[in-house]
Formats: structure tokens, sequence, C-alpha cells
DNA sequence: AACTCGGGGCC
DNA sequence: GGCCCAGAGTT
């Protein structure tokens, strides 16, 4: 369905002029801050990015700087923002645009989609941002708004709606300032037209255009189908320690926080019995000392419900596993990626 | 078209 | 306890 949403742009820049948030990479939209921004944005709110992009500019000026980082370090840059293949396919990128683009990213977004991690939001979004190309940038923020605009009840979880969006609004973007409209979108998203049933309406520029404030379903859009349960993994988290040294593994190389470090730890929840009869197999000369509490940790399509324990040992050389490396709690902070998920076992290592 | 991939903030 | 977030890649 075509929808015209010619009105909505006078209001949204005149809006968008008072009211946008003050954000580094806005302030100062190079090309290298604009796409850093967008890939740390994705799924991920700007409160929690902000520190996140100092901090990663402040290290990496510059692609160069990119391509040439070492994993562990720019696992530690991402440490607790999440969605780690995001980092991974910055630096996959970054190597691309070094060796064929002669170290500046294109001003195409038919080039930047084929850049690893780019895709059709992201490549708008660069596009019309860091080079006013006049492409549309849909995300969720914009799906919602622009539905509500519409007063329309498509699921906006299907690809056609989206493609469809991006058709509508790439038919009447302002050729002057492509990158300020979607912005406003997103801002408007983000601050007025919000989630969760609680628009802000009251304060909205386009209200008297809005069909669902119109109607009275503003609440009921937008429409997306309920999600799938999660599922629960039970796991047993081993804090093994060693004279102020503890044990930590490397993540297999594939699926969930793959290449990240962990603490140890078994699939189910032992009891403490069990526990101690598993030690023996595992390090005859370890000892239980104590058990530590439950605790859960949920992603997005699973959940960890894990016990823990705390393990001493009187001398390394006594744990014969191989995958285990011993190291200090400093160290551990400063050049480790523990993810989040291990936080409640995190606190005991001291 | 469905599944995988993190973590946090807000109700 | 569930929703959603400036989504993309894989199957």
């Amino acid at each position: 369905m075509k929808n015209d949403y010619r009105e909505t742009v006078e209001y949204l820049l005149h809006w968008y002029d008072l009211n946008a948030r003050i954000l580094e990479w806005r302030s100062n939209p190079k090309p290298y801050y604009v796409w850093i921004s967008e890939i740390m944005l994705q799924q991920t709110r700007v409160e929690a990015v902000k520190s996140y992009f100092d901090r990663f500019i402040k290290e990496l000026p510059t692609i160069k700087d990119l391509a040439a980082v070492e994993e562990d370090r720019l696992m530690k840059l991402w440490e607790g923002l999440g969605y780690y293949n995001r980092a991974r396919n910055l630096k996959k990128a970054a190597i691309i645009v070094m060796e064929q683009y002669n170290g500046e990213l294109p001003a195409n977004r038919e080039e930047l989609k084929k850049l690893p991690g780019i895709g059709s939001y992201t490549s708008g979004a660069i596009g019309s941002i860091a080079f006013q190309l006049p492409v549309a940038a849909v995300d969720g923020n914009v799906l919602r708004v622009m539905k509500r605009i519409a007063g329309s009840f498509d699921d906006i979880t299907k690809e056609k709606v989206k493609k469809e969006l991006e058709e509508d609004i790439e038919a009447i973007i302002p050729k002057d300032r492509p990158g300020d409209y979607n912005q406003s979108l997103m801002e408007l998203g983000a601050t007025v037209c919000l989630p969760n049933g609680k628009p802000l309406c009251n304060q909205c520029p386009v209200m008297h255009l809005c069909k669902a404030f119109h109607n009275g379903d503003e609440l009921k859009i937008p429409v997306k189908p309920k999600k799938k349960e999660r599922v629960i993994e039970e796991k047993t988290v081993l804090v093994m320690e060693c004279a102020g040294y503890y044990a930590i593994r490397k993540r297999t190389e594939k699926g969930l926080l793959h290449g990240l470090w962990e603490l140890p730890n078994i699939e189910g929840k032992l009891s403490i019995n069990q526990m101690e009869e598993t030690i023996k197999t595992l390090a005859p000369y370890a000892k239980v000392e104590r058990k530590l509490g439950e605790a859960k940790h949920i992603f997005s399509h699973k959940e960890w419900h894990m016990i823990g324990y705390y393990i001493k040992v009187e001398r390394i050389e006594d744990v014969p596993i191989p995958e285990l490396i011993w190291v200090d709690n400093q160290s551990i902070r400063k050049d480790y990626s523990l993810p989040t998920a291990f936080e409640a076992y995190r606190k005991e290592l001291n």
C-alpha cells in the first residue's frame, strides 16, 4: 500500500532543528564516525552507545587503525555492548575499505551494502547522513512512526512492508536534507512516538497528520506477531582459584559469545555432592570450598540458569585441563573480554 | 521466512 | 516478566 508522507517533511525538519539531541557523531558527521555510530546503534540505545563510541574513536581514530586492530583488543572495546559480530564485521569491512576503496567509505548505497555488517538500514543511514544521498534508512523507529502516521495495521516484521516504506520515503525525501529527515524520524521515534504503549502525542509535531492519533489507534500500532519462548539452559559455573589466579578459557569458534572468554562451566545444575564427585575426575586435588548463589542471565533467544561453586586449588599443575589459563583479576579486567552473563560470579574474583 | 546473535532500560 | 532498541548474516 502506497502512502504519501510529503506533508511530514517540513514539520519534521523544523521540529528536528529545535529538538535534535547533541551527539558526537552528529556534531561531526565524518563518514567514519557515522559508520561506527550506526553499527553500535544497531539494536542498541543511544545512551548505551555514547561512552563506547568515545572510547572507540579515541583508541581507533581512523579506518586504517580499525583495519589493523588486534582481535582481543577489538573485543575488549566492544565488551558489554553485545552482538559481537558487529565488531568483527567492522574490522573486516575496514580491511576491504583500505584495500579496495583507497581507505575511504564509498559514497554509494549499493557499494556500502556490500561491506560486512552494513545492510539496508545502515547503508541508508551512512549514505544519507554522511554523503547526503536521497535514500531511506528504515529502522524500528521509522517503521513505528510511519505506520502510526499512516494508521496502518501492517505487520512490520514483514520484509515487504519495510521495502514498501523505503520506497514511500524515497519518493518524498528532501534532497537538500536527506540525512536530517531520516534522523528526524528516528529522533521522533526515540523521544516522542515511543513504543510499548506510551507515545507522547501531545508533544508530536505531526499529530495533525497522524491517522493513528486521529482514530485513537496509537496503542495498537505497530503490529508485530508474538515472539516465541526462550530456551532455558542450565549451567554450573566454576570459580577456580589458585594463589590469586583464576581459571578462564576461550569460548569455542562458533555460536553464542564465540571467541570471548568465560569462567569454566559444566552443563546442568550440579548439587554440591555431584560437584565434589565431578571435581575428583577433573582435578583430583582441587577442593570445593563453597557453593555460590544462583544466577540468571537472559539473552534475546535463550536464558542461562546458573549455579556456582568456588573451588580452591593448591597447585595449578594439579588441574590437568589444558584449555584453562590462569590469570589474576586485574589482568582479566584489563585484557580479557568476559561477557556480562558471568557477572554474578565475576564478583567472586578479587 | 525463520533463526541466531547481547545487553540493558523501562514498564 | 515481557517488550524493544538507529539490524545483519545465515540457514
